[in-house]
DNA sequence: GAGCATTATATGATTTACTTATAGTCCGGC
DNA sequence: GCCGGACTATAAGTAAATCATATAATGCTC
């Protein structure tokens, strides 16, 4: 069963007369001619009958052209699939971030890129950034967001190193200062990540290594969390400056020395190609997170 | 969109490298990486990576194929389709009858008929002789049968003329007679169609020519029911000799001098072609009513 | 690095699809 | 009954698609 034919059957059965059928098609009266006759022969149906000059259809292409038309329907309709494949409306598209991400930067990115793709289906899963790799061997997301340095290793990534900031709550007395060290913290009441963090081992070096007292008075899990905190003046902390940024609104960021590291990576899946929907928001994301 | 290029990839998708799906199609391995690359560029989709010498499909090849698939079993649906209406298992097949021949014999061909052809619809519609020329305006029918003569003329239609038969019970005196005469039926009581039909007519013109006295003791609308009244001995009637054959089991019948003429037509309708179930149908007929 | 399995490219043959030109058919009007 | 108009069918040639053969390139495995 040729495409062809089926078209010009469809123009036929729709148009009366094989000259106006040909003309739609923008192809020639004894084009349209050959491919029904190539159809009757295809099919072994008499669709027409010559009576008068004229094409008479029969009843059996009345009841061949009900399929005919949804065959073709279907065909014409792969294009316009591969059209929305294409510009990212359709597919679907699975990120996975551990919480400080996915609260609010991702769902913000998100709905952006997600604008003016009407049929993109979203999904955003929270996860400890220990534990994306469960769902790494089972292929569950396009892309991962995740925290260094992770205990297992995986050449599909993308690391991005920041030095975290000083985060004072508004008007404290250390905020006209350029830089804040270890020595200008001692005694001060710090919020930190919890002490299995990197970020809570490289703090307790840094104040050691300047002989300061490091006051930890509160430890949280995240970094929204210690935000919180220090905007609300229960004492000063430290932040990531790019990832954080959704939560620093209400607090004051100074640079801190000695660098404390803080590393995000962007993880892919290892057996499977990126879609281009996928390859399309590690862009946005690349742009996010760049320091 | 080729139909070649989703046929290409759909078996590349199915058994994961060019040289196994061109076995499968037939074809050159040549010939399918000409097909996924046309695919490809008509696409704009990139469907596959070349990955360690391998297609490694991508995650938009996966969802074209659902599409790809759908499209093409549409279309090789269409094949099978024209194999069923071309052999009659789909299609529908309208006849209408008058009551003698719907009642019985178009029942028994019908089935008999229907039974290679499973998905074919049928409908027997009823109508007085008459009746049928509502029917025949609207297209109602692709054949009706009716009894002549009809008020109105058609150059489609196919006669069959019959001289009735004399009905008698069985063991009737008169069933040892090779032929039956008016002049044999003098005061018998006998069962008749009603006085419009005619046939009444054309017995009461017989009768008066032998002179013989015609003792009407019941009219009927059928043949049907005549045939009844005299196999239960209420007397001897008329009858046509094939299209209620199915009746006349229990009576005993007998040429009838004169002749009495009994005519059924198949009717076509005017500004439509018959579909070829049809035309085996009115063959089945054809063969039934030759008398 | 050799051998094996795979995909890509080049070239040429075959088939299909299509055009132009033309003939045939039917209808309606005179 | 003949003619013009509208339509379909056939013929012949052309352009494009499709496909095969031969061969190169790539990558994996041992």
């Amino acid at each position: 069963m040729r495409l062809r034919q089926l078209e010009c059957f469809r123009a036929l059965m729709l148009h009366g007369t094989m000259t106006r059928a040909a003309e739609l098609l923008g192809m020639s009266q004894p084009g349209i001619s050959a491919m029904i006759a190539n159809l009757e022969h295809a099919t072994g149906l008499t669709l027409f009958v010559r009576r008068g000059g004229r094409l008479q259809p029969t009843p059996e292409a009345r009841l061949f052209y009900v399929e005919a038309a949804r065959a073709l329907e279907a065909v014409e309709n792969t294009a316009r699939i591969a059209g929305e494949i294409r510009s990212g409306r359709r597919g679907h598209l699975a990120i996975a971030a551990y919480p400080s991400v996915s609260i609010s930067l991702l769902p913000r990115l998100l709905a952006a890129f997600a604008a003016k793709r009407p049929d993109l289906q979203i999904k955003i899963i929270t996860r400890a950034s220990a534990s994306v790799r469960e769902l790494m061997s089972t292929q569950q997301f396009d892309i991962a967001v995740a925290e260094l340095p992770l205990d297992y290793p995986t050449a599909h990534m993308e690391v991005f190193a920041y030095e975290c900031l000083c985060m004072l709550p508004k008007g404290h007395r250390l905020a006209r200062l350029k830089q804040v060290t270890p020595a200008d913290l001692g005694g001060e009441p710090f919020v930190t990540l919890f002490r299995g963090d990197p970020i809570y081992q490289q703090l307790a070096s840094a104040f050691s290594e300047y002989g300061a007292r490091w006051n930890v008075v509160a430890e949280t899990e995240f970094f929204s969390t210690a935000c919180e905190l220090v905007a609300a003046g229960r004492g000063v902390g430290i932040v990531d400056p790019v990832v954080s940024r959704p939560f620093t609104a209400n607090v004051v960021l100074r640079p801190f020395k000695p660098a404390i590291a803080y590393q995000v990576a962007l993880l892919f899946p290892v057996n499977e190609e990126l879609s281009q929907v996928a390859r399309d928001f590690v862009a946005v994301l690349r742009r996010q997170l760049r320091p």
